[in-house]
DNA sequence: CTTCAAAAGTGAAGTGACTTCAGTTATTGA
DNA sequence: TCAATAACTGAAGTCACTTCACTTTTGAAG
């Protein structure tokens, strides 16, 4: 399971991520690093890097499926707690800053907002866990396979980060704005 | 208005649009044609090209700047109807197959629908035109500035062609789930 | 009609992400 | 120990997209 192998493997995935965020922040921005340069620095070939990563992009979020982990567990975990709520629990949860220079806080963030590839590879991201999310709340309402129902829930949910779209924006309003849709319909 | 130069210029422009789009049409997908071979088939420099349209994937959405004015235009113009009805008619009428080998035509859609670069380009036009809608539907409601509840009602409205993901989606059945959720909030 | 600045168009050379491939090295399990 | 397998490699290629110095076409002012 753990062999010398796999730690080398998972090292080597580490060192990449460890080397783009490190490059992009110490650069101030996300188009100042090239892949070679990654590459270079996590000392290995631009080959390997694209055998680790399937884009660019994708150095950056090195931790998606844990989040997208997390996301079903809230649905399917959740106990006797009303779907929705559920939901609202989880999008404040991981809306919440965590630490300095690592994924998720905000220089991350910044980064990522500065950046159009960056944005839109995160769009892409929340799209893909829409899926899993859509499946997660299939199955708990006992649906063969997601509804148009179930699929605009997860759509509309995991479109919320899209809504944000600087960091002037009040992004706690912007989410409960579109909870209050999701509850009780659009006012007026 | 209409100098030779800029008939000439929108001829170019026409010529490039139609070449891509008769281009990926004959090889069955988008992936299939390259740069050059559009503006060789249009007779103008890659260089051309790129003077007219700023990436590859808008050649095949010449006209979103039309699309975007007749949003807004639903939502200034629609006299006493209620707003999510405007919009709903909006939504239909857009979706309804005009001509076959044109723009909007099912032979383009099905292009779109095959293509994850074409879909994802056509979700970020979309993007583009939540703000347009957001600042209508805020002049329309007398806010100074989009509030979020009108933020978020624009932002879902936009969503709705992204949430179809494949040729064989039901995407009426989809724009209804959504316009449910609009009107009266997520079904328990 | 001439002149001239701006706009449209050009070819060539480059950049950078991403792929492909044939081959080397390291790890593993039998 | 040995053979299968997986990680890794460098080089060469593809393609979207950019930049640049240049020519041609056009519109309009003098």
């Amino acid at each position: 399971m753990t062999g010398r192998r796999e730690r080398k493997k998972a090292a080597t995935r580490q060192s990449l991520a460890d080397a783009a965020l490190g490059l992009a922040l110490e650069r101030g921005g996300y188009d100042q690093v090239t892949v070679a340069e990654i590459a270079d620095r996590a000392d290995v070939s631009v080959t390997t890097l694209f055998t680790h990563f399937p884009s660019k992009e994708a150095l950056f979020f090195d931790q998606d499926a844990s989040v997208e982990a997390a996301l079903v567990a809230a649905v399917r975990d959740r106990g006797d707690i009303p779907l929705l709520d559920a939901l609202a629990a989880f999008a404040e949860r991981n809306s919440r800053p965590v630490h300095q220079e690592s994924p998720r806080g905000p220089s991350f963030r910044r980064l990522v907002e500065e950046s159009p590839a960056l944005r839109e590879y995160a769009a892409r991201m929340w799209a893909r866990h829409e899926q899993a999310l859509a499946a997660a709340i299939a199955e708990d309402r006992g649906e063969a396979a997601p509804s148009p129902s179930t699929r605009a829930l997860a759509h509309v949910f995991c479109g919320i980060p899209g809504l944000v779209q600087g960091p002037d924006d009040d992004a706690a309003a912007l989410r409960e704005a579109t909870f209050a849709i999701l509850r009780s319909g659009w006012p007026l």
